[in-house]
DNA sequence: CTGGTGAATCTC
DNA sequence: AGATTCACCAGC
């Protein structure tokens, strides 16, 4: 009897094994590396990629199964997309499947029906949007600088592209764009944003500069089909240009000659469910793996980026003057004192004047709070009962349009009681002032205004948030009030006054990322006003007037601040001075929690990271959950991912473990 | 002795 | 993750 040799392959398949596993391939069959194939895995059949092909496996022969079908349909992974998702998984412990599956679109990781050929064939001839021609200004003289200098680039070049607010950072981020591709017919470039919705302008602006290169986007509002024609297009080098939000980092990209990160310090390039990557730091690595340059833009640029300029492993390209309109000088922020300008309603009287002054003026403005709801909590003046979460460890917000109190943390919703539940007194009252009492009070203020709000609350229809965007750029509203949506990216024309009306918690945050965010908030509110070149206000209320990040703001130099932060973090030992990894978990009671947390301690193994004591979470108790949070840190990266390597086997193998998770490079802390 | 839940185990 | 098996106990 003859026995032909028969080949074993590695497949990853989307199931937290840490191993591909072994399967074995039929005598003759021969399968390239990165090829998508059918696998049973248990009772199931899954979709997962060929990682290896060897000789022998060393799993008893009765273990190791017959793989199914080998899909050629496809061109097989990029060797550099199958490092990349690896690095990836390795580097946020999560396995390499579970990664690299997930990044695949619907159609290509779920098993293919009989019609499969008829739908690949449709997603291949999917329309891209018409486009016409359309040319760019004349760089100014720094704009042309650094773009001269990114396309001199040869091979891994990181550049931080640090703009002021109108100073062009688009212009360049397209002369980069346009250099790559005309370089080479087949070049790809991949165009990261923080969230799609917010940039159609700059979807269209690529289409035109471009055209007619397609440009496809990749975000998680897609259609299942419509991500799988984009994904298609990308892995298949038809499309020349990906614009997309994090997920997008992840794209095949077998030509892929640049990657720009907009927006660079954006919290939404942090994915905070599933593998908690950064994609802005995969993007790094990924540009860094395949030697090409990336280039991070800016206005408020993250620590971690300011950190690795200052220390010369980026380049810092400086844009300092408006490049919109040269002699248009950005409005000027004044703050307001709280302790000298008491505020009626939560608006301070030179607050209530520049409101009137504009509305006279016919001009809009816009009202920046960062509270939804009518009050962020109800008390009772008689006995000093607080409405709280019975689930959460936070208080209730009280929405006055349905008479409710609500849990912004468990979304739970109850009335509000007609008496105090303690001690019976009728006079209950609301308690600080949320984007619904900011626009009552302004309806009062301002009886003439058309007043809008924008917030999650007023936005939950489909449509609905672009309507009043729209509204706004017609100019048939004059006040927009609204929480964080109003705040990024919208180009308002008409806007002469920015008002920020309660910021102060946000500098009495734990959180030591905190002063850094709300510069960036204020920054980004400030740059709604005055946007055509007309003269302009933005007002910043806060009993903390003294705080320095103010005195930074109100000159615009953030440098100083974010020197000054650092210098802060240096001392204190913090990010991005080291790195470290949060391990949370969840449990029915807090003593269960800290006790898990305590003994995932206690098993760890030999190492040279710092472990800090469990302690409950900020946010202790969430949708009668309890929260508590271990901090490893470790002052270089190889060391604490050395650790967390072994470290991830001795938590798994916790019997009757509560729910937790670990996080790297956690942004919140 | 069954059968029903929740934890433990295993997936090449 | 998802399916199966294991372990323990209420009920007859």
């Amino acid at each position: 009897m003859t026995e032909t040799a028969s080949a074993f392959i590695e497949v990853i398949l989307d199931v937290p094994i840490a191993q591909p596993l072994d399967y074995r391939l039929a005598a003759g069959q021969t399968v390239v590396i990165g090829t998508r194939c059918l696998a049973p895995i248990g009772r199931r059949r899954q979709v997962g990629v060929v990682v290896g092909v060897k000789d022998h496996s060393e799993l008893e022969a009765a273990r190791v199964r017959a793989v199914g079908d080998v899909y050629r349909d496809v061109d097989p992974l990029s060797t550099h997309w199958l490092a990349f998702t690896r690095f990836a998984a390795d580097y946020y412990q999560h396995a390499w499947g579970e990664v690299a599956i997930s990044a695949l679109p619907p159609a290509l990781r779920t098993p293919p029906g009989a019609r499969f050929s008829a739908v690949l064939a449709r997603l291949r001839s999917a329309a891209t949007p018409a486009s016409v021609p359309g040319v760019g200004p004349e760089p100014s003289r720094e704009q042309a600088e650094a773009i001269a200098v990114v396309n001199q680039a040869q091979g891994f070049a990181p550049f931080l592209l640090y703009g002021v607010t109108g100073s062009g950072k688009t212009e360049v981020y397209l002369a980069a764009i346009g250099h790559r591709l005309a370089a080479d017919p087949a070049a790809q470039v991949l165009l990261l944003v923080p969230e799609i919705n917010l940039t159609p302008q700059l979807e269209a602006l690529l289409r035109a500069r471009f055209h007619p290169l397609p440009v496809v986007t990749m975000h998680s509002g897609l259609t299942d089909g419509e991500r799988s024609a984009a994904w298609l297009a990308a892995h298949e080098g038809r499309a020349r240009i990906v614009v997309g939000t994090r997920l997008a980092v992840f794209a095949s990209l077998p030509q892929l000659a640049l990657i720009v990160v907009d927006e660079e310090h954006d919290t939404s390039y942090k994915a905070s469910d599933g593998v908690r990557y950064s994609a802005r730091d995969l993007a790094v690595k990924r540009a860094q793996m395949l030697g090409i340059p990336v280039l991070l833009g800016s206005a408020t640029p993250s620590l971690e980026t300011w950190q690795a300029a200052r220390a010369g492993r980026y380049r810092t390209l400086r844009l300092a003057e408006r490049a919109t309109d040269a002699a248009a000088a950005l409005p000027a922020i004044e703050i307001i004192d709280l302790r000298v300008h008491r505020a009626d309603r939560g608006v301070a009287p030179p607050v209530a004047a520049a409101l009137a002054t504009a509305l006279a003026r016919g001009e809009q403005s816009l009202v920046f709070i960062n509270r939804r709801g009518y009050a962020p909590a109800v008390a009772c003046e008689a006995c000093g009962w607080l409405s709280r979460c019975p689930n959460c460890s936070t208080y209730t917000v009280f929405h006055k349009v349905d008479r409710t109190l609500r849990c912004h943390h468990c979304g739970g919703v109850e009335a509000v009681p007609r008496q105090c539940p303690t001690c019976g007194n009728q006079q209950l009252i609301g308690i600080g002032h949320g984007t619904q009492r900011v626009e009552e009070t302004l309806r009062l203020l301002l009886p003439a205004a058309r007043v809008a709000r924008v917030d999650r609350d007023t936005t939950r229809g489909r449509s609905s948030g672009r309507d009043m965007f729209d509204a706004v750029h017609a100019g048939a509203v004059d006040v927009l009030v609204g929480t964080q949506m109003i705040a990024k990216g919208h180009d308002f024309q008409h806007v002469s006054l920015a008002v920020v009306l309660n910021v102060d918690g946000q500098l009495a945050s734990h959180d030591f990322r905190a002063p850094e965010r709300l510069y960036a908030t204020l920054l980004q509110v400030a740059g709604r006003a005055g946007r055509s070149g007309q003269p302009a206000r933005v007002l910043v209320q806060t009993r903390f007037a003294g705080h320095p990040l103010f005195a930074a703001l109100m000159r615009r130099d953030y440098a100083s601040f974010a020197d000054a932060q650092l210098a802060e973090r240096r001392a204190a030992r913090m990010p991005p001075f080291t790195y470290q990894a949060l391990l949370t978990a969840e449990a029915r009671t807090m003593p269960r929690a800290l006790e898990f947390l305590a003994q995932a301690r206690a098993a760890a193994p030999a190492h040279a990271v710092r472990l800090y004591d469990p302690v409950p979470m900020a946010l202790q108790r969430r949708a009668g959950v309890e929260r508590a949070q271990l901090l490893a840190e470790a002052d270089r990266r190889a060391p604490l991912q050395a650790f967390l390597k072994g470290w991830l086997p001795a938590l798994k193998a916790r019997r009757g473990a509560p729910r937790w998770h670990l996080e790297v490079d956690p942004q919140e802390i």
